[in-house]
DNA sequence: ACAGTGTTTGTTATCGATAACATAAACGGG
DNA sequence: CCCGTTTATGTTATCGATAACAAACACTGT
């Protein structure tokens, strides 16, 4: 049987390759002074001795960990996935890793994670939503770091902001349905405010509503958010229910628009012919269902590339001031809608 | 205007404290003999001070990460994002973090990945799957820590596996149609070999057809893996054109079996008058879509929350022989199947 | 031939927490 | 009241890479 013998570092690929070990360390970077034939026979002597770098030591020695660390409410969740995936990407190239933490939709989760998160010595952090305890905005604050906030246009930042407005984005939605004569509008969403986004959702309809002067209290509570399918389909059911004058719907998300259609499927209810349904989110699912569901489009992979490219201009100084860039949700109309 | 000041260390908090760094060591552990007077003031002053637990420091001289370095094929599917979630669920009590990578269902970018990961030397590697590059394997086998392979039966495990075979889940599919004789099978797939899972559950089937004497060629290859809803309603497309007298068709996922689905009510084929639909994977969409989905559910949150006992059993000594947990799936007969 | 410039390699001290060891204070039973 | 035991704290050296500094060497133009 063979020892567990302690792995090599890089001293013993130094006294190998007959080499300092500061050579050894220029030899696993780019750009290093190291001349091609050394660092080849350096890079041999590490594969034959099976060395892998140690980057335990070279975060604490050199301050830095090549870290970014991202907060996001649910790993299970299509557009989150497509912004940690943008933000993946670009932040790749410059050799920087993802530390990725899921907050429940929970504030207080997130304050935990974000204090777990920072010990790690990220070299900037990327959170979803501009809502936080104040000890979390107190830890990013003097992390030192540079604090990205995301898929929301928080009225106090903490510093950078790559979002849009969720209430503006369900505004647009209400004002296409009011110029196509639909005024009795309901809202499907969440039943509590720890998923802000939603919370800000509806509040954009009922302000957009009232703006209309329509009656903006058609809403339907579908549970503990992030709503399911499931509960897209179960709220609908009590909308038929209790409001079957209603002329159109507004889910929070395609998820839940989707079960909402497959009520309608269900009970025989024509959609759109008997009611609009609409959703948010722009998932797969909204462009291949029968019929297709209006939607809107937040880009959630340009707002992970978005500030992934801000963290890189930061780095290399390009850029300075705190930076709130805009993304402008597009309303999709498609068959689900009048 | 501030001087971004050093932020503090141990030995500040110490110092302002009164007691040695050790101590302020000792607060922040758990289980360790610090008087709760003395750890209440240290906590405190740490507090005050703004001061934030260093890792890198922690993790180098104690040779211990508190990382769990998992890989996954795609961080935009409900499956894996399950079993990551029940991964990160039964780790996170024993104080471990999951470091997660994607490798975009291609085992060169999963070498590229182990090796990044390993760098951050994690105390245990979970990986989807159970192919790899050669060098991956010789990696993974050096590196000292448990590995376990996940989603499948390897014949060559490298440590621990917590899997189910994917050819004999679909096999028991077909199983399930020929007993109602249902005999002209397609499947619908991904058309490279880079989804092992998707090209192990395209065997069992044609393994599963060729047992029973029948045709296994009715293959529809509908794009690159993983594939979608939309390469699913095509797929559907071009297998209704090309051979209209198939009986049922298994589609590599549920996601493209939803498509399939919609293929059909876009061309008024009756589901499952004319033709059944089968799927993989027990997504939501199938529990709610009209019909729901036959599928097999091979329970991914159970699979992360195994690899995780069994990690937790292997730091505490309680599990020391390589572990293979065999995960039995569950064929669900639903509406879109006769 | 030689100062001046650039390239390649080496030496030393250090990042911040903690393992290992040592010791002082508190406790408890006969 | 004393010694063995437990509890609470301190001291010193160290994890493994690398920043900062230094120096040897090669080349270039005059």
């Amino acid at each position: 049987m063979t020892t567990p013998r302690k792995p090599p570092t890089m001293a013993d690929v130094a006294r190998v390759a007959g080499v300092s070990p500061m050579t050894v360390s220029r030899a696993f970077k780019q750009d290093t002074s190291v001349s091609e034939a050394t660092r080849g026979a350096i890079l041999k002597v590490a594969e034959d001795l099976g060395y892998v770098f140690d980057s335990t030591a070279s975060n604490l020695r050199s301050q830095r960990t090549n870290f970014v660390a991202v907060t996001i409410p649910s790993i299970n969740n299509a557009n989150f996935a497509d912004t940690v995936g943008g933000l993946s990407d670009g932040l790749k190239e410059r050799g920087l890793q993802i530390l990725l933490g899921y907050t429940n939709y929970d504030i207080v989760e997130e304050e935990r994670l974000i204090e777990q998160l920072l010990r790690r010595r990220p070299e900037a952090i990327v959170v979803t939503g501009g809502r936080h305890t104040e000890r979390a905005r107190r830890l990013l604050e003097n992390a030192g770091i540079p604090v990205i906030e995301t898929w929301d246009l928080p009225e106090a930042p903490l510093g950078h902001v790559v979002g849009f407005s969720n209430a503006d984005a369900v505004r647009g939605m209400v004002d296409h349905f009011v110029a196509r004569g639909v005024t009795r509008i309901a809202f499907i969403g969440g039943d509590a405010d720890r998923d802000t986004r939603g919370t800000d959702r509806r509040s954009g309809f009922i302000a957009a509503m009232r703006a209309h002067g329509l009656d903006a209290s058609r809403l339907i509570a579908a549970g503990a958010p992030p709503i399911s399918m499931r509960e897209g389909a179960d709220a609908m059911g009590r909308l038929l229910d209790s409001l079957p004058d209603t002329q159109a719907v507004i889910c929070v998300s395609d998820l839940s628009a989707f079960g909402a259609l497959t009520e309608c499927q269900r009970r025989g209810v024509d959609v759109p012919g008997r009611i609009s349904i609409a959703g948010f989110g722009d998932y797969e699912i909204g462009a291949v269902s029968v019929p297709t569901l209006t939607t809107i489009n937040p880009f959630p992979r340009d707002i992970g590339a978005r500030a992934a490219g801000l963290i890189v201009d930061l780095f290399s100084g390009a850029q300075t001031d705190p930076a709130r860039i805009e993304i402008e949700p597009e309303l999709l109309v498609r068959g689900s809608s009048v």
